[in-house]
DNA sequence: TCTATATCCTGTAGTCACTACAGGATCAAG
DNA sequence: CTTGATCCTGTAGTGACTACAGGATATAGA
């Protein structure tokens, strides 16, 4: 266990400097032990905790989820069903993010589609953003 | 052109009032005419311009993109290509973003089906969460 | 005419998840 | 002994709203 600086937790990580201290600001990790010089000490332990941080955020899970998830896992106070059924319903969140998407998507290439591409100002694009 | 108060103008357009004000601040919207008595009033033409602004919104462009856009309009300073182009940057964007929500999703749902969903506190989920 | 409710106004602060400084202290290497 | 890297705190900015507080005015019904 030898100790870490903040910027050596951020390349073990890959979470900036400055995200580093913001998640100790709003308790989403623990306040970070100092050293004589008031500089902050990390362990593995830290490492750790901010490796499961950093992988749900990138799967789309909300701070506060990440909160609640990492309360779960701190007290024990958790079941794999009650887990597993968490992650279902976010799943169910990033799919009707990714259907609203396609929608977006479709319009937008129908829309191109009907474009003449000309040198002219008359543009179907616009004239379809304008109609109710 | 008779003309309506901005609680009118929010249910011609569903957008909300707070956000015509905002939009307003943002210089999104012009400035308003005012009635003697101070409050806001509007006709058909911002009616329009704000179900352009909606439509937009809503296909995911940004504010910023939305007054480039209508600068362009404003002026009758574009052609039907410019328009294409920038509809097809856009497009590619909400794609990317739809790769990135589609490869979230799998992982969540193959961390599930790798649950057992039992009564216990050993879950593989949190597991693969805290590895590296 | 009075009153109740609806609608409007301004201005400010909160949301989320960071990111970007300013201005200063301390550390490690040459 | 100096240089540059790293760290500290505190504050403000980002985008696109949303939510008040506290007050003025308008409209409808009794």
């Amino acid at each position: 266990m030898k100790p870490y600086a903040i910027g050596e937790l951020s390349d073990r990580t890959g979470v900036n400097i400055e995200t580093i201290r913001y998640y100790e600001r709003e308790a989403i990790l623990p306040k970070a032990v100092r050293a004589s010089n008031g500089r902050r000490i990390y362990d593995d332990e830290d490492v750790k905790r901010l490796h499961f941080i950093h992988k749900c955020r990138s799967l789309g899970f909300t701070l506060k989820e990440i909160i609640s998830l990492m309360s779960l896992v701190d007290t024990g106070n958790y079941t794999c069903k009650q887990v597993h059924e968490l992650t279902l319903v976010h799943a169910k969140e990033v799919r009707d993010k990714i259907g609203d998407l396609k929608r977006m998507e479709q319009v937008l290439v129908e829309m191109a589609d009907q474009c003449s591409q000309g040198n002219v100002a008359q543009c179907p694009i616009i004239d379809s953003l304008f109609d109710g």
